[in-house]
DNA sequence: AATGAATGAGTGTTCATTCAT
DNA sequence: TATGAATGAACACTCATTCAT
């Protein structure tokens, strides 16, 4: 009735929105996206599967919304580097350590990586996955160039290098789910390697 | 008594194995392991889903043979790559490019990502895949220990090394599936970076 | 070509139509009719599943064929059991003796039992069979009235006692499937009792 | 929270559960129980398919439950005769009564039967019935001696006696699936007969 | 909001039957 | 005759989604 009820249950509303996507995300790390069914999801949420679709309209949908806040983190992480003091590798590798250590077991890249190679996307879904991934991209495309001219990266096509040390941090957090139990963060200064001028 | 060619029979028999082998890595990969029918699969390899049931007992049983063909296949690239002649960069340089050029559409790495993430498997199947995947581990890792006695790569723990060199060419073999265009020939010379001596 | 050949191939078929035969009422036996595959039956027969339908066109066909059979084979032990020197209840033992004794692990009357239950089988097969049945029921009912003229049997409808008896003899056939361990040898004296006269 | 009513849920479940059993009984008496497809039983308890499934985990599941309600009923029929005033005889009677006349076009022993003879069921299952089917003939025996005891019943080993009168009323409740049309009811006097001291 | 009963399209798998050899 | 590769209809079972309460 009063502001403040309907401002409560705006909040509570999306408190269990976020519930339900980090249950999702746990599962469908779990689990596999095809294979984690939405009770999976409700049961881990601490909710019934019914209510789920109460705040996403199918599986489609909560699959979408986790993949696009997995990219928002991940685009954050990258604004923050730039405004990392510092040479370009210092905040590379503040970038990654970034990355690898925010996760827990939930692995938001190994869910990417799935929905895009599932069917349960439209073409569409999937062609706006891709372009938000072009756009992170890009962003650190513009730190590898940076790096080049300040002289501390390689020369080479800057998006080539974007590319490789993108990917790489997407692989190294794999390897839990794959059975190497090697810490992420002997990769960190690999990935220096890689990139630095000799 | 029987009016058939047991040698020719056994050959047609071995033919159509491969085939359907064939085209379960191409759809496995196409659509995830979850998601890809034991129809879609038939269908690729030309024969009706029920067929595909004479040569495998399962979609497990497949899917299992498939990925020890897989992990064959990189076993016998890791050995042929210790008969070459010449330095452990050059030997490395000719494995990355075996390892990656042999893929067409198919993904065996997507594949086996997939396979060890899915409750399709057993936890026995998984476990004999995983110990599969680290005794080609150690073969990579001999060679990147050769290549230390020789001078000609750099100090360190050489199966961190040889991990990163692993998780390098699995990052990049699965570009094509999330929509990166760039050709795995560049990723060669990252490699080489990888292990150089400064 | 010549008519010797003849001849002996129509023997050799007919063993082989036998021999698929009993293999197909062993079977049917352990697995029950609709459990029990054609490639059951051929590998019992020693043959191919293929060339079972050289001899019976269908299941269904070769289910008939063992049903008719066993039905002509009770058929014949009432028929014998006429020609018993003595009086009907000598002739009822001999005849329960005979039913239950030629069995093995073959179990005619459970085939029939639910070759009339399942709907592999036609409605006019059915029929058949049941009419089968009742002119079995007949000949046993013609040896109870028998019994009842010269003073051996109980009074009452004879078809209802023939009835009794049939359907006793079947059910105690079932002993061994049921799990008691009885031999069926006790079951004889009951039945004498049932229709001896006080 | 929840907005459903708890008591009446759990009421609606297990008249759920009872409608799914008397259908299942009924389905499997005429069609087979392997023949039967779920669907079937679905269909005759006025569901989907599916939601069969929300209350029994399989077939096998439904066709033990069954077995072993119907077990019970038989257990409760013994039980009840037990404490009929009268002699064994009378008791007898009033249990061949029960048992006969309790079923309309449902076959529990027919049922029963098969679900000894079919692989749908594990071994330790069948072994389960098989060891209540003895007790069930236990508690029959006991009568039979207390019968011999006040002297209504003829002298010999309870157990085969027990065993003959749970065989006949077996065999008797087939007569309507094997298309004979005698009423049970005649059938009450044969077991007084079988029973009776002369 | 919150629950879970209910639905039915969809998938893995089986097996009677056909047919080329 | 004899074989077994090949087919596809059929069935058990699953799970996303809906909806009455």
């Amino acid at each position: 009735m009063s502001p403040r009820n309907i401002e409560r249950d705006r909040q509570v509303r999306e408190e269990r929105r976020c519930q339900i996507m980090g249950a999702a995300l746990t599962m469908f790390t779990k689990k596999g996206i095809t294979a984690c069914k939405m009770s999976d999801i409700a049961q881990e949420a601490g909710l019934s599967h019914g209510h789920v679709y109460n705040h996403f309209v199918s599986k489609e949908e909560l699959l979408k919304c986790i993949v696009f806040e997995s990219q928002n983190l991940y685009t954050m992480i990258l604004q923050q580097m730039s405004q990392i003091e510092g040479s370009v590798p210092d905040k590379l590798e503040w970038m990654s350590k970034a990355y690898l250590s925010d996760q827990r077991s939930d692995k938001p890249y190994w869910v990417i990586l799935q929905a895009q190679a599932t069917d349960l996307l439209s073409a569409d879904a999937k062609e706006l996955i891709q372009q938000r991934m072009f756009e992170n991209l890009q962003r650190l495309t513009a730190v590898i160039q940076e790096g080049q001219k300040e002289g501390t990266v390689i020369e080479g096509d800057p998006q080539e290098i974007a590319l490789m040390i993108t990917t790489l941090l997407g692989s190294v957090s794999l390897w839990e789910i794959r059975g190497f139990n090697q810490s992420w963060e002997i990769s960190v200064k690999y990935i220096q390697k890689l990139i630095q001028k000799n």
